[in-house]
RNA sequence: GGCGGCGUAGCCAAGCGGUAAGGCGAGGGUCUGCAAAACCCUUAUUCCCCGGUUCGAAUCCGGGCGUCGCCUCCA
């Protein structure tokens, strides 16, 4: 049985799908108008691996993430750059997917764009106006609030404190200040539409309500995006389709939670080093993929390129033991013992572990004790090491179908540990000369050979039968002052 | 000011009523001419503080303090 927290009822809650043996799912998506940062990667990789988890248990999982290619920051890059809405958006959907593909994320089902679904947007629109919920003012239209009894459920605000509160500056053409755009008139030199009330563009939260009945139905089992979000756009989404059909649409809530960037002093002018494709310039993609698992979905993570560095270090040591036990296959041997309970037993801990809520950080620890056990085991050597290696092999296995830590995806990012840097000429023929006088004892002279490449860039270490070169690298971008 | 999180070893982080997962780092060891790499072992009587409930609390309740997010565009 898995189980999920629901951001509306605050708990953990069975996971019912409404069709047996179905999950449909909407995460909101991204305005491409600007590079794909730290921040966008988390709810993709999150849903990616939810998804497979779901799959793995058997469901079959319908998935929809949309593009919102039309907006106000949009329009305000496209003046900039003085290029059209359609091209920038084009240009940053391009660049978007170019990194979740680096990181391996399986594609959702439907990827829809406010700008392919106008018409559904404005039927909806004039749905609402037409019974009452929603009024017209200038070319604009507002979803009336004070038609939902239960407004601010989602969120926990109660209308009379969000009145208190009222930052929300009084619009001179809203009702109340609390009621929300549904349709905003465009000015001549702004994208529009034509629609019954002009020409414009659609507000900021309608095209979630609209895509996501669009393409999963007016009713389906889980929404997610990030916590910043629950208000206002998700408690709107909420006002508009339950005004619309009368009933929830959403059955589970599920937000994750945001990637702090203060210590890297992020802001949204960006070039600070948390951009997708400069982040899998310098670190695995397998890596900052996990990265973004290793703590549990809702927890904040405050980004540190060490926190980064340090557990690409240790999901070396899955990666090693993977490159150990890839090849071996299944034994005759019977042996036996404790310790083939215990590793026969990881898969199932191993999802246990995700149904709970998907508890990738437990997950990826039954993993590390997987690779530890096994390694005790094969320490011993004969046939338990062939027995457990195998079966360790099976049990990574299993948990990269997840997870996603061992096969380094394709993209822009050459990965980290597998990229084989062209050893120079000279490097290697000085370190050819540096074997023979090691081999003749001269080891002083060799010392100094090893000091004097490090300085090089080349770190050098001493096997039993040859040495290798090792290019050292700077293990993170380098900060702008 | 309102709403919602979070505060667990030097750092990151699970656990959320039954007596502290995991990773990094550090210390010790195996191997090695040494070093590196790799591997093994060790590393929180204790979970921000103060009260309370309970046979029992990191886990529940009340009150503090700190911190983050939202209330305006944000994944």
């Amino acid at each position: 049985m898995i189980s999920v927290y629901n951001t509306l009822t605050r708990s953990k809650e069975p996971l019912r799908p409404i069709v047996e043996g179905q999950v449909s799912i909407y995460v909101c998506g991204v305005t491409p108008y600007d590079h794909a940062h730290i921040g966008h990667a988390r709810p993709a990789v999150v849903w990616d691996a939810i998804k497979r988890h779901l799959r793995r248990r058997g469901y079959v999982v319908r998935h929809v993430q949309n593009f919102t290619d039309i907006d106000d920051k949009l329009i305000r890059r496209a003046a900039e750059t003085g290029e059209s809405v359609e091209a920038v958006a084009a240009r940053y959907m391009a660049e978007y997917q170019e990194a979740m593909a680096a990181l391996g994320v399986i594609p959702p089902d439907f990827m829809p764009r406010v700008t392919d679904n106008l018409s559904a947007i404005i039927d909806f629109v004039g749905q609402l106006v037409a019974r009452d919920f929603a009024y017209a003012r200038d070319g604009d239209v507002y979803f009336r609030v004070g038609r939902m009894a239960d407004y601010g459920k989602l969120s926990g605000r109660d209308r009379e404190e969000l009145r208190a509160g009222a930052r929300v500056e009084p619009q001179e053409n809203k009702e109340d200040p609390q009621d929300f755009a549904l349709w905003k008139r465009a000015s001549a030199d702004e994208p529009g539409w034509e629609s019954p009330w002009g020409r414009g563009r659609p507000g900021w939260h309608i095209e979630c309500s609209v895509m996501s009945s669009r393409y999963l139905g007016p009713r389906f089992d889980l929404h997610g995006g990030g916590i910043d979000l629950v208000f206002p756009h998700h408690e709107n989404e909420i006002a508009q389709s339950e005004a619309y059909y009368g009933h929830p649409s959403v059955n589970v809530w599920v937000h994750n939670g945001l990637v702090t960037l203060s210590s890297v002093k992020m802001s949204k002018s960006l070039g600070n080093g948390v951009e997708l494709l400069d982040l899998l310039r310098h670190y695995q993609a397998t890596a900052l993929r996990t990265y973004l698992l290793s703590v549990h979905y809702r927890t904040p993570i405050e980004f540190s390129f060490e926190a980064l560095q340090d557990w690409q270090t240790g999901l070396g040591r899955l990666q090693a033991m993977w490159q150990e036990v890839q090849a071996l296959g299944p034994s005759s041997a019977l042996v036996g013992g404790e310790w083939l309970e215990d590793l026969w037993g990881f898969e199932r801990r191993f999802l246990a572990a995700l149904d709970d809520d998907f508890n990738t950080a437990r997950a990826f620890a039954e993993c590390f004790e997987l690779v530890r056990e096994a390694r005790r085991v094969r320490a011993q050597g004969g046939q338990a090491a062939a027995v457990a290696g195998y079966l360790t092999k099976v049990g990574l296995a299993a948990a990269n179908e997840i997870l996603g830590f061992l096969a380094p995806q394709p993209g822009p990012a050459a990965d980290f540990g597998s990229e084989r840097q062209e050893v120079p000429t000279w490097v290697s023929m000085l370190l050819a000369v540096r074997q023979q006088a090691r081999q003749a004892g001269q080891y002083e002279w060799a010392d100094r050979v090893r000091e004097a490449l490090r300085e090089a860039g080349w770190g050098i270490e001493d096997g039993r039968t040859e040495s290798r070169a090792i290019p050292l690298r700077p293990s993170r971008p380098t900060q702008e002052a």
